[in-house]
DNA sequence: TCGGAAATCAAGACCC
DNA sequence: GGGTCTTGATTTCCGA
């Protein structure tokens, strides 16, 4: 089956119109994305104005997605790979 | 200089309250950024659904969104020619 | 599955000498990636000996690499394009 | 003094030929730097099929960079982080 | 559908 | 101190 989309040069006025709805859409979605990055960002600059280390605080929250075990696996590994290396 | 927020063993009541409140404040930015991803992934689904190409269409935004950025660094480059032939 | 890899205090000493020789490689690919970095940098700092403007030199060189990579990526679009109609 | 480089449309040959020499130069540096690149992925692909885990890998490299003091350091002030945040 | 490779982006380091 | 470079993370794309 081939849909109105798939033939651009036949598309209908509502096809288009739809087009354009989604794109609409996902940049408006991509848009408040952004922001809530920028927002992000901004915490970890006042986080820093009280003394914090931000990088720390970014591993914090790195970590604390990660399922404990998860985490002690491979730290285990980073310790054995670095006992390897280390002479 | 050392500041509280550097040593944790010596952090006050309100300065490990403080570190909590921004840690939250980082996962519920975060959270709400993982539901607009969420949410986009959702459109580009629906938008396949009226068969369009998923694909082509994030190309298209994603275009849409470098060509304002190409066109300033044309410019600034021009500007920086601009600059070193004026006087 | 794991490996023997996964599990250092596991691991046989032919193992153990491989780890160290691929760590081995790739910190010597990595001097020598500095090291060309180096050098770029080292040819930026000749060029303004004879009177150029590096700045502006770095983003014409930064341009020329982009502009190929912009008309590849609008081709691949107008690939898919094509692609969509065709049939 | 104005250089005959500050001038573009006054340029004589030899200065264009200069510059274009540069840009050369630093276009091949340039790509030798990203073919090493290149060689540094095969190698973390290489290492995979010999069961070891590249993520870990990189951050062994990454760690044998730094001195051990700065290590302990970051480490000790993640934990305390970590504790205050784990209830 | 999932895992891995690659591209893209943001953040930190570094040099001027 | 501004700007570039590099690295690390996120995201996207592809193959099994």
């Amino acid at each position: 089956m081939i849909s109105d989309a798939d033939r651009a040069d036949q598309m209908g006025q509502a096809t288009r119109e739809k087009l354009k709805q989604f794109i609409a859409r996902i940049e408006r979605l991509e848009a408040e994305k952004a922001e809530l990055a920028a927002d992000i960002r901004e915490v970890y600059a006042e986080v820093k104005t009280f003394g914090f280390d931000s990088k720390v605080l970014r591993k914090c929250v790195s970590l604390r997605k990660k399922e404990p075990a998860e985490r002690a696996e491979e730290e285990a590994l980073l310790d054995m790979y670095m006992d390897v290396l280390e002479d």
